[in-house]
DNA sequence: GTCTATGCAAATAGTTTGCACTTTT
DNA sequence: AAAAGTGCAAACTATTTGCATAGAC
């Protein structure tokens, strides 16, 4: 999908839910899509107040975030950090993350024989599977080798 | 492990980091260890609340939760309702959960060989693996079958 | 013109914290 | 006596909401 389609797909959202598209709905779209990193709302406020133009209200950028999440445009990442992080789904395939504790880095991973234990577990427990989340945290490769030259049994907590 | 060493554990802890074994931590973690359900803080407050004997507050709840999950004695679980449960871990290996979107049950599960490929992508991607969170969500058999009985494509979401 | 969206500031919810006082060691 | 713990209420943080006004349709 291009820019084009996605903006296409979004007014058409929009219009299937009697929504209006406002200037600021449009703008915090294109700036949504414009990256492909992890943000969180306050992030996304943050850079629109930075833009050019209208303002944008912080509880219409978090107003605007969960319609995006709602339409499947976007989805949530809880890096267990007490703010949630989100990141637009299109061109993106199903993926789950890495989280580094010592740097907040965070990557993506696809496992399709982890995906299909999950809904052989799901089967077995008579769940019928909406969604999952898997989170793997661990010391990235960057700060584990950082972490490798302290003295060891040296405040590693 | 049995309450009586579980008890002495706890005590060795506390003198292992100079703190102070007081009525309220003494019976908190009694409580605590008196269930195997999965509990929030305010639920756990709502307890003591109940119990004869010291009065405990809400922050002392708070403060001793955060104490036994450092001392391992306890784990977090993030069910997406905006508030952290908590499940002691003695005489439980660890687990992964499956929780019900439609009534909040939680049901445990353990699977190796999601494990196994767990450590393998950590291992790709240099990660030095530390724990992870796997929820998998959706209808449980029970909510599935209530579901089932209504009418399809009303107010499913 | 109607109905929805916006901005603001106040409200919320769960959790944490400062402080004066109490208790354990 | 020293050091840490407790209770209380106030503070915090991320997010949501009520309401009057503005704007899309």
């Amino acid at each position: 999908m291009n820019q084009a389609k996605i903006q296409h797909a979004f007014e058409e959202f929009l219009k299937t839910r009697a929504l209006k598209l406002t200037p600021q709905r449009r703008r915090i779209f294109a700036r949504v899509f414009a990256t492909h990193e992890h943000f969180s709302a306050e992030t996304l406020y943050g850079w629109m107040r930075a833009e050019e133009g209208s303002r944008v209200s912080r509880a219409t950028v978090y107003r605007t975030l969960s319609l995006l999440v709602e339409g499947n445009f976007m989805e949530t990442l809880d890096p267990g950090t007490g703010e949630l992080l989100y990141e637009h789904v299109l061109g993106h395939r199903h993926h789950d993350h890495l989280v580094c504790t010592a740097c907040g880095r965070i990557e993506e991973f696809t496992d399709e024989r982890i995906e299909a234990f999950q809904r052989e577990v799901a089967l077995r427990k008579g769940f019928t599977l909406q969604y999952h989340n898997l989170r793997l945290f661990g010391s990235c490769a960057s700060c584990t080798r950082k972490r490798a030259r302290r003295p060891l049994g040296k405040a590693n907590a």
